[in-house]
DNA sequence: GTTAGCACTCGTCGCGCTAGAGTGCTAACC
DNA sequence: GGTTAGCACTCTAGCGCGACGAGTGCTAAC
């Protein structure tokens, strides 16, 4: 069987059983991977020797590396991507961890927000990593009911509940002369007009009071106003709320353990755009994806992988569940649990939205 | 006029004038202070020999330490603590500041949760720590409004507007022949019944339905069940949530360089119940409080300081707010830019609750 | 194609050394 | 009596050095 030396191809098998070994053996110790030590706990059946040829193979196509000529080897990022191409399909987490996770997401009290938390949550605990977990949110959404009720104090709270779930309340200040029977008609007479609009149709009408009734500041069309920012504030939003947890789960592993690092993996990851603009490539692809190392567009990035997986309905609502790490981290176990919990996920969002 | 040498107790002024600069100078640079260095930043009119002089009563005096024998001083939490005290009272913030707050509070949405989010981010900003903030919660919450609207899957929202501001929603399973006109009806007849009603009042009411209706099973039983427990678990739960923002400006600070004693003091922050006995304590002092180092009960906490202030009136609804830094942290700055935020939420409780 | 043998490389660890910062003490000074 | 100059002393940080060991790459034999 030819070799191919400097292209990158399918690799002949005891090459990739060796790449395998040295990812799970570098991924358990974070120490760089010597031929010895492959061989006596790896039961490759050749001797070391052989190892360090076939490591050199690799090397030269760019799936291992080592940071000085004495030291074992490690996998790159090129590397990582191979494994996980050749572990991805056939990932499917052990039944007893389907079990736990299941288990934990029944315990949970029947309320909407609480998944994503549990989601992340969840996620973090199986993997060792830091869970992550947007809530589902639809592509545009409708009003289902409008209240305004009066504070006592010129204020009155607006709370807008949603049709796609969620809740949304806002503060407005009154004139002294609105009585809270004012309010309520006015409370009426939203609902009866707006229930099931959406943005656009909120939008027309607050431009057709504002045609009808000169005088700007009354209640209703500031009523309107309000609502229709709201509305239009929660479609153009990308990505609304990112849950995370278990970030300490990120700070134990050795790689970080300066914290220069991971300050500023945690700076990229606090600006919502980042994520967003990631959601947002990953929302064509069906699967779990991964994002090893340098394949993340930032340069802050470059030392963790990221495993997103999309739930929920494409055109309705969905959200992001996945996991961020090391780049040294257990991918089929990763990947396997990620695809799990949003499979979980989508049933809920099925059930909730079907 | 007479030296005590062994007892902690009023300071001679000069001594207390090198305290202050070694705490300066300190908080500034992150090394042990010298006596040289003192003489010639502080213009303190005095010889080197003189200052050492003075630095080796303060630290029989338990307010200087030094790491080994041939460094220079750096002060204990006692003199963290002394220094404090003596600055607490006057520290006020510069108005340039002052205005800078105030403008970024008047930039926000009116709408009550971005305050927590904006007044943490505000503290995190301008004292370069981490920002701290709690929403301000009611002694014991009563309904104001409660609306149930079908999800049209066999389940319904139950949406619970609090008087005091939260909303509350959870979701309910109901029967394929609950119409929505019944879930209407239901909806009418618990804002009748419960506006107003506190949570043991909401109690007593289930009681008497579960009494006077044996089929447990009835929408309008569940729903009550559900606002009950809702309403019971807002009043139990001693801090509800808690924003803190900029935990990354924490983690520039030299003494967190190796991330292992951050990871300990953030594990401590994860859970709740810490930061909520913290706030317990504080609910009976009155003004800014300062947890210096060891100060604080755990063990984790030892590295760092908190300074906490509750806001809100008390015996209606209260909230805190505050910073948590390395216990090299700019006290004065801090302690007037706490108390100067938590003089604007009283504000804005004020004009919500009054 | 595989393997044993071996020279070579390079990072880690422990050691001793030096330079420098800063102290504490003593004796002189005002 | 408080203050100060002078000085010996202490301790750390930093550097160079050599021993050690892990691991490689190459070569020649199987």
């Amino acid at each position: 069987m030819a070799r191919r030396k400097d292209r990158p191809g399918p690799l002949e098998p005891r090459s990739e059983a060796i790449l395998r070994a040295i990812i799970e053996e570098y991924v358990a110790t974070a120490q760089p991977v010597g031929s010895m030590t492959l061989v006596t706990k790896y039961r490759l059946g050749v001797s070391p020797a052989t190892v360090r040829n076939v490591m050199a193979e690799l090397e030269a196509a760019g799936y291992l590396g080592h940071p000085h000529t004495s030291a074992g080897r490690q996998p790159t990022d090129a590397g990582y991507r191979l494994y996980v191409e050749s572990i991805a399909d056939a990932a499917t987490l052990a039944p007893v961890e389907q079990l736990m996770i299941r288990h934990q997401f029944g315990q949970v009290e029947f309320a909407s927000e609480q998944w994503f938390r549990l989601a992340a949550s969840t996620l973090a605990g199986a993997t060792h990593a830091a869970g992550i977990a947007t809530p589902a949110k639809p592509q545009s959404c409708r009003v289902r009911r409008v209240d305004l009720v009066s504070n006592g104090t010129r204020t009155a709270s607006l709370v807008l509940v949603l049709a796609e779930g969620p809740v949304k309340q806002v503060l407005m200040t009154v004139e002294t002369d609105d009585e809270p029977a004012d309010l309520e008609a006015v409370g009426r007479r939203l609902n009866a007009r707006l229930a099931g609009r959406s943005a656009v149709e909120v939008e027309s009408w607050l431009a057709e009071l504002r045609d009808a009734l000169p005088p700007a500041d009354s209640l209703l069309v500031r009523a309107v106003e309000r609502i229709s920012r709201l509305m239009h504030d929660f479609d153009a939003a990308g990505v609304e709320d990112v849950f995370s947890e278990g970030l300490l789960n990120v700070m134990e592993a050795p790689e970080f353990a300066r914290s220069e690092k991971l300050r500023r993996v945690f700076s990229v990851l606090q600006d919502r755009n980042y994520l967003g603009e990631l959601f947002q490539r990953l929302s064509r692809e069906g699967d779990v994806h991964a994002f090893i190392g340098s394949e993340n567009d930032h340069e802050e990035m470059h030392d963790v992988s990221l495993v997103l997986a999309v739930y929920g309905r494409m055109g309705r609502a969905t959200g992001v569940v996945g996991v961020l790490g090391p780049t040294r981290m257990a991918y089929a176990q990763v990947i396997s649990t990620v695809r799990y919990v949003s499979g979980l996920m989508n049933e809920l969002v099925d059930h909730l939205y079907a």
